[in-house]
DNA sequence: AATGAATGAGGTTTCATTCAT
DNA sequence: TATGAATGAAACCTCATTCAT
């Protein structure tokens, strides 16, 4: 799986096979299929792997006050995780549009971002944010936009001075 | 060109085959090699024709002052184009993280992004802003996380109401 | 024709496209239908046009006297005529083993063959030589072994001594 | 391998495809691409494996002394393994003149050449022949050419005959 | 747990040839 | 005389997947 995460980042899923994955894990196709029903399968756990990070991460705060320090914390935590995971959030953008893919996570992926919405929509809706849920849909806009900005570049986005530009302007 | 487009965005570049492409047009799979010399051939061909849409706009502007209305007008325009557009985005946003094909029009990428950073930089700087740059990228970034959200589910992202609150939050 | 000559002669006669003719010789493909039924009837024109040069020359000797002064000048001549149209022989040595192409030029080579076999023999016959139809065919298969060596690397081979050489050793 | 060989033998290598190679041998295209790179890996094996044969037999006599006992030798075992291995040669000649291919094998053909090269240099040369360096480039010439035109038409060429004649005249 | 031989469908590309103009 | 749009077959090659061992 972390050749497989490898190649799929840097290739792009379609254009990365099975024999080349095998080949780079130094073992053979056909113990993949032991342990993977189908590409697709082997994808599809790579992903819902990458979302259980995100998510254990914030069920953490579930039940709990989410005040302006866990907004705070709550953004820069986001991007802490993308850096360590740079190569599953690759993967994750570059199949936003792959329809026969997103399908296969669909469930997971709204289990995952449900509650960060409803704790959103509530947040700006405590400070009386005149349309918190467009704000909230904003928001997690702007934060996949600065995380495809950063991963399509790394190395001369300027990421921690947008973040924190981030927090101040979102914040409130 | 117009099937080819349809498809890619649809199902994505490396999904598409030129063999469907043909079947679509209705022309034979000969044809297509008539006209472009291979499938990347093609796909930097509609990638470059769709960002000359938003060259040719840009240039209009090129020389003249680019104030507070300009700005509001510059968000809105480019909301309505990817509106039009909608096809070409979702291939460009798909394909951020192939760096094969990114290659390809890498010069004409940057012909078409180096002038509205500058406007920008510009734009942010005669206003006094702490750090221009740091806050024309994270702009820039928005844009495209608004594009990405608003393509992957365009029925429910409100995005005039997005765009107006960019336009708010941004313009200054 | 002798762009088709030039780059059959370099590539090969399949590794060669109508497209490629028709590109390096500034036509179009359909114009080449214009004048040739077909590929075939292409390479049939070029090398029966090849072998002409070389029964016209022979021609001259037909009815005469066949001495050892027309032996020499026929060795001469041979690789003479071969230097001066080494694009013809290199398609012909590079055909000989094409059953398919052979077949289309088989009467026109047996023509072209058939006296100079008939006038070896006699020469030999002549000579006194013991099995004069197996030197003929030893002579013959030593041309053509000398020039599938010159034209294989026409800048090392040392044509002329060896054609030297060989006019002392089979002259008699 | 063994079918391959044969098909391009009878109608030359272009005009092989791997479907029918793969079809003669009863195996499925495929697997033919999971021994051999491509059709040129294919080609290249197929002819390397060829000088082999040759060279093994070579090699046998290295370091020996070469006599007129031995130069009889090497031209009758030349034919026999000539006969022994006809398809073989039969591509050989007739990708002469294709660079491509030639320029696959080029190392290979230079080691198995270069020794008898130079064992028939020193051969002449013991003999106080005037130029033995163009001698063994004829001889060699005349190898090929006999070949060429035994393997061209092998029911009548009187190949044996031939030989013996060859051996008396190069023999000194 | 692990291999690698084997396949069949389908991918991109090439190409001789035709034909309306 | 000349073009170039158009085709269909076939070329080389890739790849997910299966399966006997």
């Amino acid at each position: 799986m972390q050749v497989a995460l490898n190649l799929f980042a840097k290739q792009g899923y379609t254009n990365s096979s099975i024999a080349q994955i095998a080949k780079e894990a130094k073992i053979s196709k056909g113990l993949i299929y032991n342990y993977f029903e189908s590409k697709d399968a082997l994808i599809k756990e790579i992903l819902i792997g990458g979302f259980d990070q995100f998510v254990v991460f914030f069920e953490h705060n579930k039940d709990g006050v989410f005040g302006n320090d866990e907004f705070d914390y709550f953004v820069k935590e986001t991007f802490t995780l993308m850096k360590k995971n740079e190569d599953f959030w690759r993967i994750y953008l570059s199949l936003a549009f792959q329809p026969n893919i997103i399908k296969l996570i669909e469930k997971e992926l709204m289990e995952a971002l449900m509650p960060i919405l409803s704790i959103l929509d509530n947040y700006y809706a405590e400070r009386k944010h005149p349309s918190p849920q467009v704000k909230t849909r904003l928001f997690l806009a702007v934060l996949d936009g600065v995380g495809l900005h950063y991963l399509s570049d790394p190395d001369n986005f300027p990421l921690d001075e947008v973040v924190k530009m981030v927090v101040k302007i979102f914040k409130e």
